[in-house]
DNA sequence: AGTGAGATTTAGAATAATTCCAATAAACTA
DNA sequence: TAGTTTATTGGAATTATTCTAAATCTCACT
C-alpha cells in the first residue's frame, strides 16, 4: 500500500520539472529532511538538520528550497502565531492542533467532506480556494 | 438592540480594571480606533490612525496598548501569513476571509455549532479551547 | 493637597526572522 | 565544450517586534 499523501523522494525531481525548475542536490536534501522528521520545523531547524548531512549548505539556500517547495506544494507552510514559519510535507488535507504546553504541533486527518462542510458557510461572493483549521490546546501523551 | 458581539468603549475600562489593569486615554484610543475601522490593521496602521488623534503617542505603547487588548481578550490577535500581526474586536467567534487579490480581511460569521462539529473530528486525547478557521480566496465587490 | 509605590508611556537600542544582493558555481542546451 | 540560464552562497539589509531604562502618570494613603 503505497502513501499518497506525500510525494515520494523519486517524485520530487519530476514535479520540479513539471514547474520548469530543476532538481539540486540542495533541494532533494531538504525535502527529505522534512519527510524524515514530520514535526513541523522551523528554516532555522531545517537548516541545522541538513547541515549534518551537507556542512556547506547556506542557510539562504534553505530559506530558498522550502520557498520552492512551497511554490511547488509538495510542501506547506504554516503560520499559526508570529514567530517562525514552520514546515509540513503532508499533502492530505489536514488540520493543525498546537499543543500549548508542549509548544509542538500535529496533522489531524480531516473526515471526507468536512472541508466542503466547513466552506459552505461562506455566503454568496466568497469563493475560497483554501481552508486552514488550527486547533489549540493540550493533548495527552 | 444592543450589539453584544464587542466590547462598547465604557466597558473597557471595567474589563481592564477586572485584570488589576488601568484605564488610560492611549488603550481606549486604541481600541475606540480598532473598533471604529474594523479592517484588521496591522500594529503600525493603528499607530498611523492613533496619532492623528493624539500625535504624542509611541509605537511601542501601540504595541503595549495592543498586547494589553489582547490579554484582555477584547481582541484577537490574527495571523494567518507570515507578515505583520493583525488586530480584530471582533468578539464574536468568527472565521476570517483573506481576499488574495485585495490583500483585505473579512469576517465571517459561523453558524450555531459550527465550531463543535469541526471540533468533533479531534481523536481522542486531543483537548481543545480554540479552534481558528482561515479561508482564503476570492471576494466579490 | 502631598507623598510614595507601582503602573504606564516613551524613545531608542536590540533582536529575530526573513529577504535582498551581487558574485560564484552548477546545470542544461545547442 | 561553450554559452545561457538557474541555483547557491555569504553577507548586508529590512521588517516587525521586543527590550531597556528613564520620565511620567495614577492611585492609595495620609
Ligand atoms: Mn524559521
Ligand atoms: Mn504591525
Ligand atoms: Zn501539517
Ligand atoms: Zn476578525
Amino acid at each position: 500500500m503505497s502513501d499518497t499523501s506525500t510525494a515520494t523522494p523519486e517524485s520530487l525531481s519530476q514535479t520540479l520539472a513539471e514547474s520548469g525548475l530543476r532538481s539540486t542536490p540542495q533541494r532533494e536534501l531538504v525535502f527529505n529532511v522534512l519527510l524524515k522528521k514530520r514535526d513541523h520545523p522551523t528554516a532555522d531547524e531545517v537548516f541545522a538538520r541538513v547541515k549534518a548531512e551537507m556542512p556547506t549548505i547556506s542557510l539562504a539556500t534553505v530559506y530558498n528550497c522550502l520557498e520552492t517547495l512551497v511554490q511547488c506544494r509538495v510542501v506547506r507552510a504554516v503560520n499559526f502565531e508570529r514567530g517562525p514559519t514552520r514546515y509540513c510535507p503532508n499533502q492530505k488535507p489536514h488540520a493543525h492542533f498546537h499543543d500549548e504546553s508542549t509548544g509542538s504541533t500535529h496533522d489531524i486527518d480531516l473526515p471526507p467532506g468536512l472541508l466542503d462542510q466547513v466552506k459552505s458557510i461562506l455566503p454568496d461572493g466568497y469563493d475560497s480556494n483554501s481552508v486552514e483549521i488550527i486547533f489549540r490546546g493540550k493533548a495527552k501523551d
